[in-house]
DNA sequence: ACAATAACTTCCATAATATGGATTTATTGG
DNA sequence: CCAATAAATCCATATTATGGAAGTTATTGT
């Protein structure tokens, strides 16, 4: 018994695609494609070879490994912004990079993930598990992702833990409890010391939309020495304002940028 | 007669995505979609769903507008590098655009285009046609994707040309001559002064494979002020230092990184 | 506020399309 | 150079996408 999705053709292709992305540089076999998709070798060859007409595929340098294409770079440039998400908030990135000396990233829900949309160092030392643009973790893994799962309303955060719960305890981490989520709602921010990374501490603010629903968060990067207790409050304040300033302009926006 | 593919849905599919690539950032309704890619409105319905589940699309704040999804540039980010381009060539447009003061590109080819890669300006003062990345324009137009054009073998150059005429002269443009592209081929640089803006001079030069492939090239833009004839070639001279040095590092990597 | 219109969603019989087993051709490795 | 493995190609089959029609839900105009 199949699922009834209507477009199987096209949820394969797109399953490829995401194969290759998650493979390594030298790139992917056909077999191995069609092993990984689970998908008949003939199969895999046309849809693969569809891709690669479409630029979304090309053959690594003369041998028949296949790595995506440049268009999904094309592409994921211009969905980038996610609606002037970015560009709204790039100000604050800076301006929160430079006053803290510290790394400052902007994460942004994308289904059971946060996507890391942006990032400013103030001095390049730090790389984060979620650090590089374009890199995602599942909702509850790293404090901006956290931070965002936190605000959700009741349901959709069951249900996002529900998918993600495995997804993280495979990654070797632990999940957030609902105790963990509540206290992050309380108080507004999410704080993590030694999670993710050893002697790394995370902290991340969430960004609203009007109507209350998390769609970011900007979250902040540095080692433990930097960012004792005592000056961590300071810098969440700091966060808090410069995220507000960001909801205040996606609210005036005409266009509802909001996810 | 329909085309043979043998993969219709995804390429309509796929078609779907870059029409709504092609929309303004408000999004666009599903009927638009259809309209835009000659599918039946039911069958757009079925692509489009296909594709939100997979986060390839988004809806557009709670209306029902459609804008790409981040998932998009998820997997763009992870094919942006380019199978090592990127990387190999960010030391030498950092140094390029130190030492010129203009602002340097990166441009790849993908298909019948060239995607910008990179960029780095030394002070932010030039948005190029191409500028930012992620953009791509047709292969013939604008310097660094005139450069690769003018290098690529007889046929392909040929092939290619046919294929963009039309986009180029779409675009308010003229296409290259035959002669113009062998004078490119003959001194190993492309020279643009007021073509695609006025005041604004470019300038590129091929990187090329191993097997003497164009691949991409490294671009500059500068107002013509900054970059008259005296010093081009200097500057040329030392572009064409950076792309040898970029070439090595690809023929030097195990894994072909050639396109 | 209500009607009229347009956009979106769902349904389903039909046929066109994707499927995958079998085969040929190319590539890789010993 | 030959064996083994992978990729490309073929094609009869039935699964899957298709699009007309009808039912809902928004949007627009009065």
């Amino acid at each position: 018994m199949k699922k009834q999705s209507g477009a199987q053709a096209l949820e394969r292709g797109l399953a490829v695609l995401e194969a290759v992305a998650a493979a390594p540089p030298e790139g992917m076999r056909l077999t191995e494609i069609a092993e990984m998709c689970g998908l008949e070798q003939p199969t895999a060859h046309r849809l693969v070879a569809a891709l690669e007409r479409g630029g979304y595929l090309t053959r690594v340098g003369d041998t028949k490994r296949l790595r995506l294409g440049l268009k999904l770079f094309q592409l994921g440039a211009t969905g980038a912004d996610a609606g002037g998400l970015a560009a709204a908030a790039r100000p604050a990135l800076v301006r929160l990079a430079a006053a803290s000396g510290d790394c400052m990233f902007l994460m942004a829900r994308s289904g059971f993930d946060a996507v890391c949309l942006d990032r400013q160092d103030a001095n390049y030392t730090i790389r984060s598990l979620t650090g590089h643009v374009g890199g995602a973790t599942p909702l509850g893994l790293g404090p901006g992702s956290t931070t965002i799962l936190a605000h959700l309303p009741e349901a959709e955060r069951a249900e996002v833990l529900a998918a993600n719960r495995e997804r993280i305890l495979a990654l070797g981490h632990d999940v957030p409890s609902k105790a963990d989520l509540a206290a992050i709602r309380k108080c507004g921010f999410c704080h993590e010391v030694n999670r993710s990374v050893a002697g790394i501490v995370g902290a991340a603010v969430p960004i609203m939309t009007p109507k209350g629903h998390p769609i970011a968060a900007i979250a902040i990067g540095a080692t433990e020495a930097r960012l004792p207790e005592t000056r961590l409050l300071d810098v969440i304040a700091t966060m808090k304002d410069e995220a507000r300033k960001i909801e205040a302009i996606i609210a005036s926006s005409r266009d509802g940028l909001l996810s």
